[in-house]
DNA sequence: GATCAACGCGCG
DNA sequence: AAAGCGCGCGTTGATC
């Protein structure tokens, strides 16, 4: 990490990489071989930027060997490729553009070049626009990828913008010029490309690395430096894909749909035969035409005032008896909806696995996120969480780190109370239940142990009285009543004096200065990403934030770690690792892996050196069921 | 038919 | 006025 651009002597070369490339005014004409020109007419989009690169379209090997060899004295190219579609097992490279620091390109075609030719590549970092798109289909076509610089990240980090931005929009904003994307879906099958797909693709490679080149001064460049060493190991997870058991999860939805179809004839009775259960329009006016005006008082309403219809309002009307049928029925048409089918439609055609697609830098506290299918909230019941697998032969090591968000408050706000626990390696819950108990530590019940549990949790993040009773109540099966949550907040507020006064101060601070950052310096603007969420996301971003800064270290750290052992990464969730490894060596493969969360952790936190005994719970077996 | 907002709910 | 946070994705129902 931090290594920056590497000269081709092995140095560094920060400052000459970023007076690449000026503006080449001329409008450079470079016959090559087969005496094309670029901007073949001075209406292509070439000329849209206003600057030229120069673009020559390679097709044979000695042309290619001879740019190769000026290519190779760069500190740093810009690298774009063209494939004939957007799936790595089932589509291949055309194109790949390299772009040179004085703005000639070369436009390597794939279907007569043979690869290896080009793999001296990998001796010169790259800058590439969406690094794991050209990792995964590189990689696949056997390149040996070299480190990336990544300008959809370095535009996330710059920009504030989380959604994906194309490239065409980048560029309009940072150079401040149109870019035409008219090419981007033509056919890169065809056996003869157009100038204008030639173009195109040449031009995506040098407003890349000029991009590269305005941003990477602006952005914190720890947070950057973790985020960009970790596509590559996301997108060998990705290409790899996680095996997942479409068998047995078949029968688990038929099982699912049999009791889902049992539950809605119950429902039947109460609703009639109009009434849509999975309608929350339908289900509230059912509710006001149904039940007594008392009964409607005080029942919680949406945002455009109809009756809630989630399952929690309802549960306060348990005394009707269409609610057990109807939360039943929810309950399985979430699972088949979400977890059903169309979880196992993306099976891939190929591999026979999933392969979701993990995204860093898309969400405000800088947290991974995946989709396709999402694999970060697969339901935790025991026989949907089994289906999840290694190949045949292998076993499953999953490891969590144990309250890490606690910790990283603890650390954040330097609570000596909250840090003594750690240290010591006793269990917070308990030392909170005794303090809001009055009791000592040893006569806590299992039950004030729940209980502080809703406290310290959602303590974290600003929640209220109500708030805390609420939940102590739905997700704890703690009943609390408004005062003695307050008064347990009160406690807690005096048990852990610096936590309250670093919450204080980091509401304080945003309100101040607009922003708050992560402990490896993100920074989240709220003039850019609005006003209501200021008061909790000042407490939240900063905790949240950095302890997915600690798994994203972990996640660098891995590949190099594994090596030479069996284990395979596999999944992670916030909190938590799965990796694949063959019995033989799997105790080691967990050990490894327990050894490397800790460090991936003390990247973050160097201070937290004392509190890492019992940071980490890993354990070996079968599928994700038995390792959690 | 495609797209969007609102709602609801799965997870950490 | 008060509200714990962060995601992705399903259905409904409105709209074009």
């Amino acid at each position: 990490m931090g290594e920056g651009f590497r000269t081709a002597a092995g140095g560094t070369a920060m400052s000459t990489v970023f007076q690449l490339p000026p503006v080449c005014a001329d409008s450079g004409v470079d016959p090559g071989r087969h005496g094309r020109q670029f901007p073949p007419t001075p209406d292509t989009p070439v000329a849209g930027v206003g600057w030229a690169p120069r673009v020559r379209y390679v097709t044979e090997a000695e042309d290619a060997r001879k740019k190769l060899a000026k290519l190779l004295e760069e500190p740093v190219l810009g690298v774009d490729v063209e494939t004939t579609g957007l799936d790595p097992h089932q589509h291949r490279i055309r194109l790949l553009s390299v772009v040179a620091r004085d703005g000639r390109v070369a436009v390597f075609d794939l279907w007569t070049l043979p690869p290896e030719l080009l793999h001296p590549l990998s001796q010169v970092p790259w800058a590439v626009f969406n690094g794991s798109f050209e990792y995964r289909f590189l990689t696949q076509a056997g390149f040996s990828v070299p480190p990336l610089h990544d300008v959809q990240l370095l535009d996330r980090l710059v920009s504030h913008k989380m959604r994906d931005r194309t490239l065409a929009v980048v560029v309009d904003e940072v150079l401040g010029r149109p870019l035409s994307k008219e090419q981007q879906t033509s056919d890169w099958a065809a056996p003869q490309l157009t100038d204008a797909q030639i173009a195109y693709a040449g031009l995506d490679a040098a407003v890349t690395v000029r991009l590269a080149e305005m941003l990477l001064p602006k952005v914190p460049r720890r947070v950057y430096d973790v985020w960009r060493a970790a596509v590559p190991v996301l997108a060998d997870l990705e290409l790899r894909g996680m095996p997942f058991d479409f068998a047995a999860h078949g029968r688990l939805v038929e099982e699912w749909q049999g009791e889902r179809d049992r539950s809605l004839e119950d429902l039947r009775q109460h609703l009639g035969p109009d009434v849509n259960p999975s309608s929350g329009s339908q289900l509230a006016e059912w509710l006001e035409r149904s039940l007594p005006k008392r009964s409607l008082k005080g029942w919680p309403r949406t945002a455009t005032g109809r009756l809630k219809t989630d399952a929690k309002s309802l549960e306060l009307f348990a005394n009707l008896p269409l609610l057990e049928p109807l939360l039943r029925f929810k309950k399985l048409e979430k699972l088949l909806s979400t977890y059903g089918d169309g979880f196992a439609s993306h099976r891939h055609v190929t591999t026979g696995c999933l392969h979701p697609s993990f995204r860093i830098g898309q969400t405000l506290s800088g947290r991974v996120s995946v989709s396709s299918p999402n694999v970060q909230n697969p339901p935790r019941l025991e026989a949907f969480r089994a289906l999840f697998v290694p190949p045949p032969g292998q076993v499953m090591i999953g490891a969590d780190y144990s309250q890490i968000e606690l910790r990283v408050a603890a650390l954040l706000s330097e609570d000596r109370n909250m840090l003594g626990a750690y240290e010591r390696g006793e269990d917070l819950h308990r030392l909170t239940a005794a303090s809001v108990a009055g009791v000592a530590p040893g006569d806590v019940t299992p039950e004030q142990r729940t209980a502080a549990k809703a406290v310290n949790f959602g303590n974290l993040y600003g929640q209220g009285p109500d708030g805390l009773a609420k939940t102590a109540r739905l997700t704890y099966g703690v009943e609390m009543t408004r005062e003695e949550a307050a008064n347990a907040l009160h406690r807690f507020h005096a048990t852990y004096p610096e936590l309250a006064a670093w919450k204080r101060q980091q509401a304080g601070w945003a309100l101040q200065f607009r922003q708050v950052s992560t402990r490896l310096g993100l920074v989240r603007d709220f003039d850019v990403q609005g006003e209501g969420y200021l008061k909790g996301e000042a407490c939240n971003i900063p905790i949240q934030g950095s302890a997915a800064e600690v798994l994203l270290c972990t996640l660098v750290r891995l590949p190099k770690a594994l090596e030479g052992t069996s284990g395979q990464l596999y999944h992670n969730v916030h909190d938590e690792l799965l990796l694949t490894a063959h019995p033989d060596d799997a105790e080691r493969v967990a050990e490894i892996l327990r050894e490397t969360m800790i460090a991936g952790f003390l990247d973050v936190f160097p201070e937290g050196e004392a509190m890492t005994g019992d940071l980490v719970k890993v354990h070996v077996g079968a599928n994700w069921a038995e390792v959690h």
